[in-house]
RNA sequence: GCGCUGAUGGUCUAAUGGCUAUGACUGGGGCCUUCCAAGCCCCAGGUCCGGGUUCGAUUCCCGGUCGGCGCACCA
């Protein structure tokens, strides 16, 4: 059994993960969050809210799930979101059908579905699986969207969106008003995301319905330099950029088999190293390759299985500057993406702004205003017009753009309408003026960290999941941190009699009462129980024994060490706590 | 989506063309028990779905669903 499958049985047995809609025989690519893994998931995201909303200031929104087809058309989910797909009708292998023609057409991405099958044909290209030739059916598009309608009838068609980030940029004329027109800010959304994968497998690797948490961060193009890039200038990062993956068959890489050399490209070094040495693009990017470390340790990923993989020229976006994945390492899968960083430059606010046509560039102010000499063109119109008549308009717009060094000479050369037009050098007067220039538009470049919780939760189960011999007898322990544990506080009698049984119930009250997620068990011995709390990652469990009845103290079991420590009663919450945040006090 | 392969209580598993479908673990109740899955008694719980062959199907056949592996796919 591979450790794949231990993490999915404990999850399933203990009520951390369901196969959705079990009862009716399940469908792939849908999983259920039971009691306990949809407790650790929202403490997972108020890890990252703690980080992003509340440490770095960017407001959390939320927008719909169904998104109207103009938004996804300027996004380029609609086009570039589908692969045309086409099925050999000899052995029904299914190919991408853009992939079939790759060695006759340059970019085939350009040509239509028929284009692509008249070609197919045209070039008797071979079936792969079984050699047939003329085999291949219609090739069609297969979108990764799932389609819906909006309203009665079936006018209006709506998708499930595929990512949160959309949202987001949408509103970003009203975001930039709230955060009263101040570049960089940031907001971010944690919601779920929808694609209809062709064939999810992997469990909750990959999923038709997902949770991502997203933060777009809008910043100035001119300046990438982040303004508390000082605090993360020695943090120490684990990094796999492009410039070493040579070696690899492929730069994706993320679930090929074993490999024990995969680690030979990674190098460690610091943020600034990475930013002086112009392995990571700019400080903006690789500021927030250190945020995301710091969220994936502190929720539970073990650094030792943790590198930041950049993407390779051909696998970026064309129009991103620089990406880096997070990537984990996993028994079954290999190294797996859990956050993707990228600098996506201008691209989806110049494409909002052209499909909506709403002009969606800032004005950044200068610091102060510049002072600009402009000439001012001011032709004699009651001249020029009389002389062009229909076309003295025209004229008159080509006048106004012209330099400085165009008016020497006799003569002004223009060009109206691609006919070259001489004018008399003295109907056209102009001066200098001076003028105050307050800033220029642009349009923000956004830096966009984007997380797969349900990946991320996958990685901290097993990262934090461990078996040791203990008398002989396996022990199955989770190290989760405090923070992340969906039970933190086990609450015992050491046997089940009502003298301990009451005293330990009145434990629970207090403990639940100062803000503590408690179980508590009285069933079967005090060993197996403290066996099921490890295997749920419980950190700490109480016990009550004869001992709490004479002198009002309880023991405090570590789950990582085993070791137990005797506090008075009415310290108990605070130690707990304490302990919660600080690690356990050994005795 | 294609090919191969599998599916029996919550979990792991045995067996079978007809008989009360096996066992272990877990779970529930009780006895015992003063700190790391001890023991004893009792209880609950199962043949993935649909169709076919058959007097009779959990078992054989076909289709579906789900899982695993390989191929393809993973903006």
């Amino acid at each position: 059994m591979d450790t794949y499958e231990k993490i999915i049985g404990l999850a399933k047995r203990r009520g951390f993960l369901w196969n959705s809609f079990e009862l009716y025989g399940g469908t792939a690519g849908f999983y259920d969050y039971g009691p306990l893994g949809a407790t650790m998931k929202r403490r997972i995201e108020d890890i990252w809210r703690d980080i992003y909303v509340i440490g770095e200031g960017f407001y959390e929104i939320e927008t719909p799930t169904i998104g109207i087809e103009p938004v996804f058309v300027a996004s380029g989910h609609v086009h570039g979101f589908s692969d045309p797909m086409t099925v050999c009708s000899n052995c029904d292998s299914a190919f991408r059908a853009d992939h079939l023609i790759k060695g006759i057409v340059e970019v085939p991405d350009t040509l239509s579905a028929p284009e692509i099958k008249q070609l197919i044909d045209e070039h008797g290209i071979k079936c792969p699986q079984c050699g047939g030739v003329g085999t291949f059916g219609e090739v069609f598009d297969f979108n990764l969207m799932f389609k819906t309608t909006i309203g009665p009838g079936t006018q209006r068609m709506g998708y499930l969106r595929p990512e949160t980030a959309q949202g987001m940029f949408i509103n970003f004329d009203r975001l930039f008003r709230f955060y009263r027109e101040k570049l960089p800010f940031g907001v971010t959304q944690i919601g779920k995301a929808y694609r209809n994968e062709i064939s999810p497998r992997q469990g909750v690797i990959r999923l038709r319905e997902f949770t991502q948490a997203e933060a777009e961060i809008f910043i100035n193009p001119r300046d990438k330099n982040h303004p508390k890039f000082s605090m993360v200038r020695n943090a120490v990062l684990r990094c796999y950029p492009a410039s070493h993956q040579q070696n690899d068959s492929e730069g994706g890489g993320d679930s090929d088999a074993a490999g024990d050399d995969r680690a030979a490209g990674v190098i460690e070094l610091t943020a600034g190293e990475a930013v002086d040495r112009a392995i990571v693009a700019h400080e903006f990017l690789a500021y927030h390759l250190v945020l995301t470390n710091h969220f994936l340790v502190r929720a539970g990923v073990d650094p030792a299985r943790l590198r930041f993989r950049q993407h390779q020229p051909d696998e970026m976006a064309h129009y991103a500057v620089d990406c880096w994945d997070a990537e984990v390492l996993t028994d079954r899968f290999g190294w797996v993406e859990v956050v993707g960083i990228a600098d996506r430059t201008d691209y989806d606010l110049s494409s909002h702004a052209n499909h909506s046509q709403h002009d969606l560039s800032v004005v950044l102010e200068y610091d102060t205003p510049k002072q600009v000499e402009r000439i001012v063109i001011k032709p004699d119109m009651s001249m020029i017009g009389p002389l062009y008549k229909d076309k003295a308009g025209k004229v008159l717009a080509a006048l106004k753009n012209l330099k400085e060094e165009d008016l020497n000479g006799d003569e002004i050369s223009i060009k109206v309408d691609g006919e070259e037009i001489r004018i008399a050098r003295d109907v056209v007067g102009y001066e200098t003026v001076i003028e105050e220039v307050r800033g220029e538009d642009v349009i923000p470049h956004v830096i966009e960290p984007s997380f797969g919780i349900d990946r991320i939760i996958y990685a901290v189960l097993e990262h934090s999941f461990a078996e040791e011999i203990v008398d002989k007898e396996t022990r199955s322990v989770l190290r989760l941190p405090a923070e992340v544990a969906p039970v933190q506080v086990a609450v015992l009698p050491l046997l089940t009699r009502e003298e301990l049984i009451d005293p330990s119930i009145k434990i629970v009250d207090m403990l639940r009462r100062s803000g503590i997620l408690v179980s508590y068990d009285d069933a079967g011995t005090i060993g197996r129980r403290y066996r099921r709390n490890d295997e749920i990652g419980t950190p700490f469990s109480v016990t009550i024994d004869y001992d709490t009845l004479d002198d009002d103290t309880v023991t405090i079991r570590d789950r990582d060490s085993m070791l137990q420590i005797r506090v008075q009663v009415r310290e108990l919450a605070e130690k707990v706590h304490a302990m919660m945040r600080s690690g356990f006090d050994s005795p």
